[in-house]
DNA sequence: TCCTCCCGCCAAGCA
DNA sequence: TGCTTGGCGGGAGGA
């Protein structure tokens, strides 16, 4: 076999240099001459250009391909030899093409361009390995490391031997979504986020003992149980399904791509992303020979998935020195799937906000249709979703009614939530929709769930079912609560968003690039930024890359610049940890340059809301109480009392999974303490008067003290934002506490977040003391405790304040 | 020196 | 049994 492969493959390297040398080497014209025309020459200008020409007609240049490739092999053998022989060695081994023309991504254009992005149903493209290696001049191994990768994207299907249909992208969105769901349900946000922080442990610690608890949360038996993924109608017919099809390029890539779907900002390491592939619960006697087959392999997807456009080589860099890394730069993938517009019509939107929760029923008939074959290869966590969809729905038609029932239906909405209902798929959804619905209802949800999708509260804009994707009417006023479903252990928590934070933001970063801060206490923090400073830069220059996401631009752009700069500017005056003037500058330049530069987080309420009911109605009618339910009053503000200061655009990138691991680095000084009602009830006093109107304060306090957080006849804001939180002198870490990315310059300066740890109510030396706490740890409280899966849990009531940190990194 | 990833061995699995 | 498919890791080119 060899004997065959090799020959053939050099074959083609002849022709090449036969073709580029032929002027120079007349006794070599006879063998090679036809293939100076050949249209698949790409070691040429004109070849490329021919390659070009013929992308626009493959069936043209098939045939000539053929035509040219009819010469035997032989005859190609004698020109090689004959070319050896008359070329000195080196002469010899400059005219081979260099690696770089023979990298994967390269050859991966040129099968791309031999086929339409978007195949009319009619003219389906049929792809004939062998045809392909000939045509392309590549071995057929090479071939299948493509194929597999587009296989996982469901761009091809593989029909026969050697033969697979092209789909082109016609199934992207789709697939980008199912992934992105399955990415959700597998929570690899939270395994990035433990990896990260184990890696700051070992930093910090090598000789220390591991976490049990994270180093067993890792790797779950879901990890390992995961499949490949299939789209109805795209059929799995890899020839070795049921052997390696677990271990295959094709399952690789769809983990691959799911990191980058529920990752904000859309980057992964390949270090990270390898990690997880391999799966943590190895990782403790990981090899670290599987660890580099890993990054291989996933480079070789990278390379296909870059040829695709879906992402794009940027680097991280970090204490330790430069990471290889990959932002996503497909489309904006949306939870719902619906038809295949979506990719281009609905890039930038939120998901509509009235579609009410699937039944089982119709989940399981659109995921597993029960005419004809099944087409998919079930995954567990589709399997565990209609469960936890019909357990939501039981526990949400039991439940008591309360004001809270807003969040049952903002769940949906919320595509970055891991909550099971978030990930409902939304095939359902607008036959499922509550179509009895009012639109004022909808429109209400639509800002609850994603104020900052869209920022103008115009009719037209109003989500409907038929709309793929919620264009929601932004709210500009006051509070801005979202409830967040399911942070800890299915705890949902409720966000109030301050009007002075609602301007844009980029993207927040609870991915990768969290980092543990190795402090204990603010100047701790301090002390060791560098140790959690990331940078990312692009091959390209790119400095845009997390504000840039091409497909969301539009909060950033539309929403009115309120105090970001100022309260940047205060926030970073009073930073320590950003002491050196230059830091600063780039920090500010950085929000020139990205236009709608970051985002503080003060501190605010982010209340479990376990007890909550869910309901559509009563919730509605107690926010239309609130004055905060209608169109006319885009401000809402949810009886439910969880305040979290943040953008809007924070939380249409937030990914709250990430959220609740290390979110907010609200550091606090003691006397700002006071002014945070998160972290006591005491604090809860503060009678801070609200600069911005709050109808709704009754109804905060009301829930307040409805669910014990604050006393009876204790009065608080409902808008306890800012104001409530005078950023403190030491309270520098809140001028990152946007943890967005940064880009200046080709650069991003990322946001470092750290394992959050809950406050102790009444204890607001916790706020640092607690930052690495450990699981059991000596300042793991009652309010405290830890999920099998090394995740902390806050009990109800508690008040939790996640800690995040971004630092600036000077070239 | 490290990053990147080409290359091809060889085993699993299919026809 | 031959061929297809693709996991895997050595090692070389490139930065």
């Amino acid at each position: 076999r060899n004997v065959l492969k090799t020959p053939l493959k050099q074959a083609a390297t002849s022709q090449v240099v036969l073709t580029e040398r032929q002027p120079d080497c007349q006794p070599l014209t006879t063998p090679p001459k036809p293939k100076e025309t050949s249209p698949v020459e790409p070691w040429t200008p004109t070849s490329n250009l021919k390659m070009l020409i013929s992308a626009a007609s493959p069936e043209i240049r098939s045939r000539e391909q053929r035509k040219q490739l009819s010469n035997s092999s032989t005859e190609v053998l004698q020109a090689k030899h004959c070319l050896q022989e008359h070329l000195l060695g080196d002469e010899y081994e400059k005219s081979q093409p260099s690696r770089k023309e023979k990298s994967l991504g390269l050859l991966c254009h040129k099968f791309l361009a031999r086929y339409p992005d978007y195949p009319s149903a009619a003219q389906k493209s049929y792809i004939c390995l062998d045809e392909v290696t000939e045509e392309l001049h590549v071995e057929r191994r090479r071939i299948y490391d493509i194929v597999n990768v587009l296989e996982s994207l469901h761009m091809v299907s593989r029909l026969a031997r050697n033969r697979y249909v092209w789909h082109g992208r016609h199934n992207l969105p789709q697939t980008l979504q199912a992934l992105k769901k399955v990415g959700e349900e597998n929570k690899y946000i939270q395994q990035i986020q433990m990896i990260k922080k184990r890696e700051y442990e070992h930093e910090f610690d090598p000789d220390g003992e591991r976490n049990e608890g994270t180093a067993s949360s890792l790797g779950s038996s879901e990890q390992s149980e995961m499949s490949f993924v299939e789209l109805p109608g795209v059929e799995f017919h890899a020839a070795s399904v049921n052997g390696r099809k677990y271990k295959s390029l094709r399952v690789m890539s769809q983990k691959f791509v799911m990191l980058f779907l529920v990752s904000t900002p859309q980057i992964v390491s390949l270090e990270v992303a390898a990690k997880i592939l391999i799966g943590e619960d190895k990782l403790e006697d990981l090899d670290k020979s599987k660890f580099k087959t890993k990054i291989r392999r996933l480079y070789d997807i990278a390379n296909v998935l870059s040829s695709l456009k879906l992402i794009k080589k940027v680097h991280v860099t970090e204490e330790r020195g430069r990471k290889p890394a990959f932002k996503w730069t497909g489309p904006e993938v949306l939870p719902n799937i619906q038809d295949t517009k979506l990719e281009t019509t609905s890039t930038t939107c939120s998901p509509p906000v009235s579609e009410s929760i699937p039944s089982k029923e119709h989940c399981s008939k659109n995921l597993f249709p029960s005419k004809g074959k099944q087409n998919f290869t079930r995954h567990s966590s589709l399997i565990k979703l209609v469960k936890s969809i019909e357990n939501d729905r039981r526990k949400i038609q039991s439940a008591p009614t309360s004001p809270v029932k807003m969040s049952t239906s903002t769940y949906q909405s919320l595509p970055v939530f891991p909550s099971t209902i978030t990930q409902l798929p939304a095939i359902a959804k607008p036959q499922l929709e509550g179509q009895s619905k009012t639109a004022e209802e909808m429109q209400m949800k639509c800002a609850l769930s994603s104020p900052e999708a869209v920022p103008k509260p115009e009719p037209s804009q109003q989500p409907t079912p038929s709309q793929p994707l919620g264009v929601c009417p932004a709210s500009h006023s006051s509070v801005s609560p979202v409830i967040l479903p399911h942070l800890h252990s299915g705890v949902s928590y409720a966000i109030y968003l301050h009007p002075s934070q609602a301007h844009t933001v980029t993207t927040y970063s609870p991915g990768f690039m969290l980092q543990p801060l190795p402090c204990a206490n603010v100047t701790g923090i301090k002390s060791n930024n560098s140790k959690v400073l990331n940078k990312i830069t692009t091959e390209e220059g790119d400095n845009q890359i997390t504000t840039a996401e091409p497909t969301k631009p539009l909060a950033a752009e539309e929403r009115p610049e309120m105090k970001s700069e100022t309260s940047s500017q205060r926030c970073l005056k009073r930073s320590q940890a950003l002491q050196e003037n230059n830091l600063i500058k780039r920090h500010r330049g950085d929000e020139e340059s990205l236009g709608t530069s970051l985002t503080f987080f003060p501190s605010g309420y982010l209340i479990p809301l376990t007890h909550c009911t869910h309901g559509t109605k009563a919730d509605c009618s107690n926010k239309e109480k609130a004055g905060m339910c209608s169109l006319q009053h885009p401000t809402y503000s949810s009886p439910i009392s969880g305040v979290i200061p943040m953008t809007a655009s924070e939380l249409k990138t937030v990914n709250i999974p990430a959220f609740h691991i290390t979110p907010l680095n609200i550091m606090l000084s003691p006397n700002s303490i006071a002014a945070a009602p998160v972290l006591s009830n005491s604090c809860l006093n503060s009678s801070n008067a609200s600069s911005a109107p709050n109808p709704s304060s009754s109804a905060l306090n009301f829930m307040l003290q409805h669910i014990g957080l604050i006393p009876a006849g204790v009065q608080v804001p409902a808008n306890p934002v800012l104001q409530h939180v005078p950023v403190s002198s030491q309270a520098e870490n809140t001028s990152y506490s946007s943890g967005s990315t940064n880009v200046q310059e080709g650069k991003v300066i990322t946001s470092s977040l750290q394992p959050s740890a809950p406050k102790e109510p009444e204890e607001p030396q916790a706020v640092t003391e607690s930052f690495f706490r450990t699981p059991g740890g000596p300042n793991s409280g009652s309010s405290l405790s830890t999920n099998s899966d090394g995740t902390e849990r806050i009990s109800q009531g508690t008040l939790y304040i996640p800690q995040r940190k971004l630092e600036v990194l000077e070239d």
